[in-house]
DNA sequence: ATATAGTTTAACCATATGGTTAACAAAGGT
DNA sequence: ACCTTTGTTAACCATATGGTTAAACTATAT
């Protein structure tokens, strides 16, 4: 064998490919700043990883598997569907201090590489909506939500979380924010974002 | 002079510019590719926008020139905030047929360059809340809106509306719909939306 | 017709960039 | 001690890329 098999250099390596990915894209990701970023010569991002699009396939990999987890806590968790918009309103932005590039980076390179999702939809454990529309169905037929579709519902959830962190740039600018401001408006939209969606859907 | 003053190049280099860059970014965009889509010399990019920095401000102004009256229509617009959120509504989806990429490519560009946003500032024609927030102050006062916050009220708004074209490849393999599908699903969406953001701020 | 000035092109340039190679270092097995 | 395998580096390579240059072209004014 060699040195201590260093699993050290990949978990560097990943951790500087991760955060040049997403701060630049792959388009705007340089191999030498990932290499510099990590401490090490360029030659072995080549060694561990073969191509630039591996590496980057590699942290798009791992950033989606973090973000599935939040995505299924609203598709396929057993709770009402008001405790769900509760919870996931009231824990996503946890989630986001601890990894705010990720939703953007995944929409991005989504949307440049549109078949990127085929591979991602193999995954069993891909989240799915199914079970979701199900509950939907069944709470508006016992009368405890008004009428509308799981995934009108689903979208609506998901992009009044997620968007003011997507578009945080723009909102700031025609909100007249400073970051001060925002992750107070931020911090507010915890409760505010579930009320609001509850408001729209629960019957009374 | 000489032959006829060819404002048909710029255009065409701008046309040009505005797919490759819309569809690719700054970062991934090629002036080859750019110069090839408008059927000319690569020097002619140089020769009418100096540099790739330059044809790409001129490209994002325009787009956000594009956006900005769509903003308006929320903030600066004389109606009432019931009336403004279903005309809104309504009106952005055509906004998005016409125009698919300018939201994201606003959002997308102003993440790596939050710099950016100063620029566009300046304009005097840059959308504002204020007016927008005495408005929604006055019709919570006189008791035809439920309390809330002006910026919450418009982020929410922006989201609901902006979001599922942003994110559209990610919520297509969540909610299984091919494009047929989603398409049907942003149309409904044109009353859908609006009756849901009403239905939570209105008073009764 | 000729000069003039804006327009267009082919060829070129310097540098950046993803990737490769060959040599070397370190550690374990024999 | 020596071989083998793995990890690491410096130097190198081919190509892509943004940008420049000098010459050719074209319409118009004189």
């Amino acid at each position: 064998m060699a040195k201590k098999k260093d699993e050290n250099t990949e978990a560097k390596i990943l951790e500087a490919a991760k955060q040049v990915f997403q701060a630049k894209g792959m388009a705007g990701a340089r191999m030498q700043e990932i290499a510099d970023k990590a401490g090490i010569n360029k030659a072995m991002l080549h060694y561990y990883f073969r191509s630039k699009q591996l590496l980057f396939e590699a942290v798009f990999s791992n950033a989606f598997s973090l973000l599935a987890p939040q995505l299924n806590a609203v598709l396929n968790d057993d709770s009402t569907i008001e405790e769900k918009i509760k919870n996931f309103t009231a824990n996503y932005i946890s989630f986001i201090v601890d990894h705010p590039y990720i939703p953007n980076f995944i929409i991005q390179e989504l949307n440049r590489n549109p078949d990127f999702i085929l591979k991602l939809k193999d995954n069993p454990s891909f989240p799915n909506i199914e079970k979701f529309k199900k509950q939907v169905d069944e709470e508006i037929e016992n009368g405890s939500l008004k009428p509308i579709s799981a995934e009108q519902l689903f979208i609506n959830i998901m992009a009044l979380n997620v968007f003011p962190f997507v578009a945080k740039p723009l909102i700031m600018a025609l909100t007249n924010t400073d970051d001060e401001d925002y992750k107070q408006l931020m911090e507010d939209r915890k409760s505010e974002v579930a009320n609001f969606i509850i408001n729209s859907i629960k019957t009374t």
